[in-house]
DNA sequence: GCCCGCCGTTCCGTTAAACGAAACGCATGG
DNA sequence: CCATGCGTTTCGTTTAACGGAACGGCGGGC
């Protein structure tokens, strides 16, 4: 019974995280994803925590009812309520199955990668992406933070429908850093690009973030007309070159539609 | 927008609670409840916390990606991570060994492979499976992505006990794709066969998805009469044909009532 | 235009909760 | 009988959570 228990990579390291109950989460994380009973001294090897930490946290959750003692057991199981609070959130997913199903609908008919992104804080994380059935693919630098704004279509999209003053304000700080040979680091030249973008109505990426990588972005707006977000198609530009995306922006702007009319 | 947020009964005053945790938890339930974007301030009424800590806890949720904000707006709504949570708790719960068992009981009778799946993004995923012991199994695709639920009895009934706006949207969305020539390509037939479902309060799967492959499902719902899940038998139909499985059907509707129970 | 009120966000001095090394209890088994 | 491994409890220290108050931005009313 000298199981080890593995600890998913995806779970960003839980003893070096500040808040407890961020610690507490990861906890929960590691100790569902088991998929069995799991008793501390294994959650004190996937977790790195100290003993009395977990026994707290443990216990904690199973006084709430979040967790609960395997039967004649000391390992821990999942508890009643949040068995039930998982199906809570699954149940309210519905708005984001409806994106999901519109992405997955547009890449099948187009067979491109495409992406949902916002702005936060200043970067581009995407909210939703389908990965077209290639070979070839790209993996962007998700998790913890976004992409950089000014060489990628759907990042420049975005800043383009920013209100005059905060597109002012992100304009000023961006660092514009170089990534390929045809990356805008012009302050002057990224600004005539945007307003151009906002007079066509579209965003292109032509190889400034990766070479070899083009895409193309549309605004999805909300039902009062403001853009909210970013649909974008992505591909190499030896099965995509940009004159092909293009052709796509017709489908891409019904599928942002769509897109749009789920939001609020 | 002065809309009221109900604290449901069953989660205890967050606000007396001294672990910083599990009222950190205890604003989750009640925004997942509400099964829609939620803002700061309606969280303030149904918890009774005050500003700054619901402040601090959510944008802690926020970064680690629990929450996320819904675009354009300040409201929170289920983020990446906490979605993925959901499926992994709902597939190991504590309460799944007793539906483990229930459905293995099941299977033994009755000696076709059964599973019990929900709909999860638009895709039907399983949250258990005991298969029969027979040499010809087809495995289904498990692992990341789930099954198009157009096709198979499970989805078509998940769909069709959807609330009806939600319904729509998914309905007007899911690409139905063809896999056989069985298999509902039209909308409007798909939409009938729904309505048909609801009614008579089962569904099938007449190879519309594998040749040679028939499912019967039927609901599973929770102590209010939801629909949560679905429990549904499958087979190949030279060992099952369709009419076999239809005479299953009142040993399923009284698994499916047994592991209704097991949930909340 | 101007003000007012609402809401999200930030500040900061106070307080109490989280922390974890160490010790304890209690099996098991060598 | 002691050695070992695991779960549990203790307690002095530390640090994160707390929340009243103030700030700032946006929108509606006048």
């Amino acid at each position: 019974m000298n199981r080890v228990l593995s600890l998913p990579a995806e779970i960003p390291e839980i003893a070096g995280e500040t808040s407890s109950t961020l610690k507490a989460f990861g906890v929960l994380e590691v100790l569902v994803r088991a998929g069995r009973a799991v008793t501390l001294s294994e959650l004190m090897q996937a977790t790195d925590l100290p003993k009395p930490t977990l026994h707290r946290t443990l216990t904690l959750f199973e006084e709430a009812g979040f967790l609960a003692r395997e039967p004649g057991g000391r390992a821990f199981i999942i508890g009643e309520r949040l068995s039930r609070f998982a199906l809570d959130v699954l149940r309210s997913d519905a708005a984001a199955a409806q994106r999901r199903t519109i992405l997955r609908a547009l890449v099948s008919e187009i067979t491109e990668t495409c992406n949902l992104a916002v702005l936060k804080k200043g970067t581009l994380v995407y909210l939703d992406r389908v990965e077209a059935p290639w070979p070839l693919r790209l993996h962007m630098a998700e998790g913890g933070g976004g992409l950089p704004p000014h060489c990628c279509a759907s990042g420049k999209l975005l800043l383009a429908h920013l209100p005059p003053p905060e597109r002012q304000g992100l304009l000023g700080l961006l660092p514009l850093e170089r990534f390929t040979e045809r990356t805008i680091t012009d302050r002057a030249v990224l600004e005539s690009e945007l307003d151009r973008i906002v007079s066509v109505g579209y965003a292109v990426d032509n190889e400034e973030y990766v070479l070899g990588v083009a895409c193309v972005a549309v605004p999805v707006r909300s039902r009062d007309g403001d853009v909210i977000a970013s649909l974008a198609v992505q591909g190499a530009t030896a099965r995509l070159p940009l004159m092909r995306a293009i052709e796509f922006i017709p489908r891409l702007r019904a599928a942002a539609a769509e897109i749009g009319s789920t939001f609020g």
